[in-house]
DNA sequence: CCGGAAATCACCCGAAAGGATGGCGACAGG
DNA sequence: CCTGTCGCCATCCTTTCGGGTGATTTCCGG
């Protein structure tokens, strides 16, 4: 729907731009290059934009270094994480959280809104049962859920 | 997968299409909008490959594990805390922040004010050189100024 | 094909946290 | 005595968090 909407949007800017381009006489002095080098930029960005979004399901990693204790190098206890029936979603905010990144950031690295990194901290805490970030941190930290 | 086959149908319908117009004699009635789409198409392409080409570096999967041997029962790094001036006061507004208490929290427990509270972890942050608590609590760890 | 889980996004609101500045009393050392 | 440090408190302002509600899309399994 919102897609759509973008769409008809862009589209119809195209179109009035291109009229009025037209109408300034740009088009026949210089047809393919205004026309063309517009519409290059324009679906560059586009394609940046959907090539961002579609292949975002590519792992994301955190680059982040391991402190392990001699006890091995430490196993995330997915038992815990069905049991709280914490998501991967949610685990990977986890993660971000527990590495010191505000809401803004976290989002940036996820290519997803802060609005959504804030519903996926929210249900988190309440399965934590926690309240604020540093205990979410903590707790997790007990549970084996981050190293 | 689905989505591959939804591509290269959608590439042949596309194909088809261009050749149906073709026949038709529109690229000779309208050349540009052709041109146009040709344009769109490989500058989405290019958008695409410039955005995961200059987005990629970030999400290289790098998992850098640092053994490190922890031994003993954890030993307060007296030198850590006068090298960054830090006073015992915050030393200890550190630990409660650390325990996951709110500045509130922390004033009650401490007999001060919130205010006092919030100029210790201010002075804190600074010498820590950080700027959220999450971040002070995981520097601390690292400089061993926590368990 | 339907229903539910998961992920996404939006908007609102109140509370918590953080930054900047300034003031005040105590106490130590030059 | 003067200066510096520490601890304590306040006020103002901005940003960040957390909670609540509702909606959409995608995908999976029955």
């Amino acid at each position: 729907m919102k897609r759509a909407l973008f769409y008809g949007l862009a589209g119809g800017l195209l179109i009035a731009l291109l009229k009025w381009i037209e109408y300034q006489h740009f088009i026949r002095a210089y047809p393919s290059e205004v026309y063309g080098g517009l519409l290059a930029l324009i679906f560059t960005g586009i394609g940046i934009y959907l090539g961002l979004r579609w292949t975002r399901p590519k792992e994301v990693v955190v680059v982040k270094e391991v402190r392990v204790r001699e006890a091995g190098p430490w196993v995330l206890s997915t038992g815990k994480l069905q049991e709280l029936g914490i998501t991967q979603r949610e685990h990977e905010v986890l993660g971000l959280i527990a590495a010191g990144l505000s809401n803004r950031e976290i989002a940036g690295k996820l290519f997803v809104s802060e609005n959504t990194v804030k519903t996926h901290s929210s249900r988190l805490f309440d399965k934590l049962g926690v309240s604020r970030r540093v205990q979410a941190v903590q707790k997790a930290r007990e549970e084996g859920l981050i190293p």
